[in-house]
DNA sequence: CTGAAAGCGCTTACAG
DNA sequence: CTGAAAGCGCTTACAG
């Protein structure tokens, strides 16, 4: 390896240039008081002439500051494996950065339990970190909490859902209303005009999971703007275990059996399952990601096609990108992920 | 930001536990000579003791090194623009680690001349760079740079398509076999058993562009295997322009038309072409990559599906791994991309 | 074979 | 408002 060229352009230069000590330099790069105008007027001017740009190594080391960045994301429940994918991207985003002085502490709570979730926040408050990265999964909560992350000036990241106007560095994840308009679009290759498509959220606290919404929203406009006479029921599923689920599908199909079901989560699984028990084979399903009990039916044909969109990739750059805005450098603002289908033909070439 | 909790753990707390200085301390660490057995093997437990991990940013600071990786890719030309995408992911990769002592330049070679590539490769050993990302379009060519490098202690990482048996930190890039395997697959679905598929290889120099041919077997590998009566039948076209290819495209439709077509690489937009110039509107067409001129006849329906596996991700992870290693960090030296299906109906959603 | 000193490009008290 | 000194955790000559 070669030796770094002579630096010409570090503080010594600037501080030799403009008759001042590096002390002086190194506040007004910094942007710490005490500066007369004058001086950090032409301190400035060296600065842009040089294109002075600071040496990340030098600084870390020197201010022997770690920078403390919090993760929250949903735990991994034995109802779906999802949020195991994330958490492999935040933890390979972490171990790639721990040598530039970085720690991850992650935090979790119980998605059907919001209590657990404002504990977390609560707790992560107290703690004073330098940066946030956050699933917001229960939206009123959410927003209060980043409320107060940024009366504290804690900058955060969001993945997974998107939340408005919170000012957040960025939002890493699906374009939800997109993820749901591409599925009714692929939809219509399933069934024809006029038949019934019923779509299906699961969730113990659904008027919070404001994603599940947005999923529903985009795939009824798809229908709506191309006029198939296609009818669209919907059922909200409020208790998470197969035995109310089943009970409440029964209902909904004696009354008026559905030709494709579209569950706007992961778990589709129980829905294919109950397919599979009262011997449905008729109906077409479409559901979201790539959990092994998914595969299992997408497998068997019981499940049509599934969408995903790159879990880990989202928690690897989340953490990423809340890093690089820490260290002052521009990040992308809405980063979303593909929309990748998959199907019996090619789920095992798939990388979540 | 907190300060670093104090430091129990440096080249200092070793040297005070082994009843040394510093630079003894620092010689094991780096395996300098000039150290006898015994403390050697003192300092050693010790640093097992203590788990000691050396400060990357001190050890950069310190040493002013630089490290210096050297990309060699295609050029982009007129005829594809395929290699800008890898391009991109090497420059953004670039940019991410040039805070941290790392310069990347970047090396092209015109695919239809292979002395720009040996020339090219000359250039680079003179240079005596730390590590290497290789794009090996030419196996024979390739596999001698390689060699060279290997005597030179250079670590290199292959993209895009692979080269057996070289010692490579890393491959990073499709599955090339299973990609012509997926490809057949899926040309399953759009035509029946007993007609005629045509494989098509586009390049000036095919007995060099190994890859195409991997794609070739896998795709045979597959229609072979479940015995589907189709029969295959295969061209090499070895020049590039569009009247070369037109004029053996026309002979061999008249001798024997196809009811579908693979062609093996980016190039599928001349074919496409070739099909709406000549009004041929009932063979099914399949290619590679997600350029401009591709989604435009995909939008037209002329090609039925383009196969995309992530082109500037390659370029981002390669230059990335190249840097994890000369970092002494392990590297995952495989690494497939995943095989993306490209269709009218998702291509808006596609990120390259 | 080993040690002591200087220095990498910054930041952090402290002194004036 | 400004400067001089010490130090971050290493590496690099140089001296012995």
């Amino acid at each position: 390896m070669k030796k770094r060229a002579e630096n010409t352009t570090g503080i010594r230069e600037i501080a030799k240039r403009a008759n001042v000590s590096i002390g002086t330099v190194d506040r007004v790069i910094n942007n710490r008081p005490g500066v007369s105008a004058k001086t950090k007027e032409t301190i400035q001017k060296i600065i842009e002439e040089l294109d002075y740009q600071p040496n990340i190594m030098a600084r870390m080391l020197a201010s022997k500051k770690v920078i403390r960045i919090a993760a929250l994301i949903p735990s991994v429940s034995n109802e779906t494996g999802y949020w195991n994918a994330p958490l492999k991207g935040i933890n390979e985003a972490a171990s790639e950065i721990r040598n530039f002085g970085v720690v991850v502490d992650n935090y979790f709570f119980d998605q059907n339990a919001k209590q657990t979730f404002t504990d977390q926040a609560d707790n992560i408050l107290k703690q004073n970190y330098d940066g946030l990265l956050l699933a917001p999964m229960f939206e009123n909560e959410s927003i209060a909490f980043l409320s107060r992350c940024r009366q504290n000036h804690i900058p955060f990241v969001l993945i997974n859902s998107d939340l408005a106007d919170q000012a957040n560095v960025a939002y890493i994840g699906p374009d939800l209303f997109q993820s749901g308009y591409l599925a009714a679009h692929l939809s219509k290759y399933l069934i024809s005009a006029s038949q019934t498509v019923l779509v299906v959220n699961i969730s113990r606290e659904i008027d919070l999971h404001h994603h599940l919404l947005k999923k529903e929203e985009g795939f009824r406009t798809s229908f709506e703007k191309e006029h198939t006479g296609v009818a669209i029921d919907k059922v909200d599923i409020n208790e998470t275990d197969y035995d109310s689920l089943q009970k409440t599908l029964k209902r909904v199909f004696k009354k008026n059996k559905p030709d494709l079901v579209f569950v706007t989560n992961s778990r589709v699984s129980s829905v294919a399952r109950f397919f599979e028990e009262n011997k449905i084979q008729d109906v077409k399903l479409i559901g979201y990601d790539f959990l092994e009990e998914n595969i299992e039916y997408l497998k068997k044909g019981t499940i049509d096609f599934l969408i995903c969109q790159k879990p880990q990739e989202q928690g690897y750059k989340g953490v990423m990108s809340i890093y690089q805005h820490l260290l002052q450098a521009p990040v992308e603002s809405v980063q979303y992920m593909p929309i990748d289908i998959i199907t019996k033909e090619n789920y095992s070439y798939y990388k979540n």
